[in-house]
DNA sequence: AAAATACCTACTGTTTTAGTTGGTATTTAA
DNA sequence: TTAAATACCAACTAAAACAGTAGGTATTTT
């Protein structure tokens, strides 16, 4: 198991524009530059990011992105949601820990499956990007 | 972010010897009929987990798999260590958090994975086998 | 002797990941 | 008004990981 990249870089460039939220735009190339990641896989990220509507940009010179809501708004969960392609961690169970099995068999272990992601869901959920700066 | 099939198969097999723990073995082509597993991937499975000295095993017609200790002494994080194939969630962070980057930056987004990785870790060594039967 | 089990090693098709490539559109500043 | 800096968009691709399959051998019970 392991986050992509997407996410890390994500979670990393959300970091930044925390540190400026009120402030300044940040630009993509500034990241790219700090951060040591592509610019062009930046743009895919904050493209879904926006579509999301947890960013607002600016273009031209001074432009950049910047956050839509407070920093202690927005939790660790609603990042991963949203960069993570698939955050179904077992097969048979939903996201949201419904049993949605091809078998139909219905088995008692989904049951278990149901706790790890909703604890690990919670715990994800109980952490904003403000409370790790 | 998705847990392999590894992993998924792993804990629902292991939910099967925990109901027989200190009763019958479980052979390995029991769970294959009821859980609709692959029994050559199963074995591979159970290869590492008795490799990581989790599980016993008895050859012969009467033969199959145990657990090595009682479910309320194996933990969830355990058993994941073992079949995940990679747990560091995060580039630049190893399993136990201690930063290990390519580039030797050093850049304080790393503080905020590790807060990640270790949240989940704590969560997933909180639950049991037995907590979920 | 036959059946049932564990055990071992190598291979393979498919999917996902982690980007790259090559552009266009908009805004600011010189 | 031109150049530079930014965001924005769509398609492509090499490499890695995943999810098994294939073909056996060894041991124990009936
Ligand atoms: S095989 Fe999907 S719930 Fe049992
Ligand atoms: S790029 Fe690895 S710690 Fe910053």
């Amino acid at each position: 198991m392991k986050f992509s990249t997407r996410t890390t870089y994500g979670l990393r460039a959300l970091i930044k524009l925390s540190e400026k939220f009120g402030k300044n735009n940040v630009s993509l190339a500034s990241i790219s530059r700090d951060e040591h990641i592509s610019l062009k896989y930046l743009e895919q990220i904050f493209s879904s990011l926006k579509k999301a509507n947890l960013v607002k940009s600016e273009k031209g010179a001074t432009g950049g992105y910047s956050l839509v809501k407070k920093p202690e708004e927005i939790t660790i969960f609603e990042i991963i949601e949203i960069l993570e392609k698939d955050m179904n961690l077992f097969r048979c169970i939903d996201q949201h820990g419904k049993v949605n099995c091809n078998f139909k068999c219905n088995c008692g272990a989904t049951k278990v499956l149901i706790n790890v992601q909703r604890a690990i869901n919670d715990t994800l959920k109980g952490m904003s990007l403000k409370d790790l700066i």
